[in-house]
DNA sequence: TGATTATGTGACCAAATGGTCACATAATCA
DNA sequence: TGATTATGTGACCATTTGGTCACATAATCA
């Protein structure tokens, strides 16, 4: 095994911060970075869905939405609810919301001012040298 | 496939406002599930950084650095600015903050009675039928 | 009961991804 | 000028990922 910055044990030096933040955000990260899982969200977000209706809104097949499913399950974004043989799969917003505490949040809170000058820089500089 | 989302001629119509769709909101995405590119951006967020000062702060090579800070760049999350032979790369919110408005908001609106139903049948469903 | 339908599991494959290296270019300093 | 330092490019490789399929199980309906 020679993978050892998947499951990168700690980090916390780093990462720390204002966290308290979830087991791991990685998988919600991950599960929000595929377009197809994204669209499988704004789906659920206008109501639950079993899976097989989930499926025939999508072009490939039901065993790529299962994938999709698991992960999106994994990262806590889905809850499942079972009732007879069918598989109700409900948007859980809990995991994002705990993205934009851990993230946009803090990033909204940059001061204006170094925005502003990087801004000018990165216009002076990007101009042809002409 | 060639990337020709890498040459995005402008920015500014970016760091506007949150205007018109970015680009491409998936290469946000995409730069924002990685852990390394996402501990970048913390470092950015203290202040900016060149890429070298940047690399002495992880334990794999610069080139796997770059390659993270072309993929952020591409995503309009780091702004360069070039400085003699320097590269200062900086952080720039603003894709995240539209990651917000597209994403984070509208699920946080989501009816509140909706994820309380969603709450308890989960609950009675998982548990073990007794 | 048997047929149908909804979901779950395992194997498999092509493409993308994160990482490596060697080499090239350009700016700074003695 | 030459040496050093900062960054850029191209080739390469192992692993992961998103997709496929065949097959298995379980609940519903006639």
């Amino acid at each position: 095994m020679t993978s050892p910055t998947r499951s990168r044990p700690a980090a916390p030096s780093e990462v720390l911060e204002e966290q308290t933040v979830v087991p791991e955000q990685s998988e919600v990260w991950r599960a929000l970075s595929d377009p197809s899982r994204r669209r499988i969200l704004d789906i659920l977000r206008e109501a639950p869905q079993t899976t097989s209706a989930l499926c025939s809104r999508f072009e490939f097949s039901r065993f790529a939405v299962m994938k999709h499913l698991r992960v999106l399950e994994a990262a806590g974004l889905v809850l499942v609810e079972r009732q007879g043989r069918e598989r109700i799969n409900h948007l859980n917003p809990v995991p994002i919301q705990q993205i934009y505490r851990r993230w946009i949040k803090p990033f909204e809170q940059l001061p204006a001012d170094r925005l502003l000058r990087l801004k000018r820089t990165v216009e002076t500089t990007s101009r042809p040298p002409a």
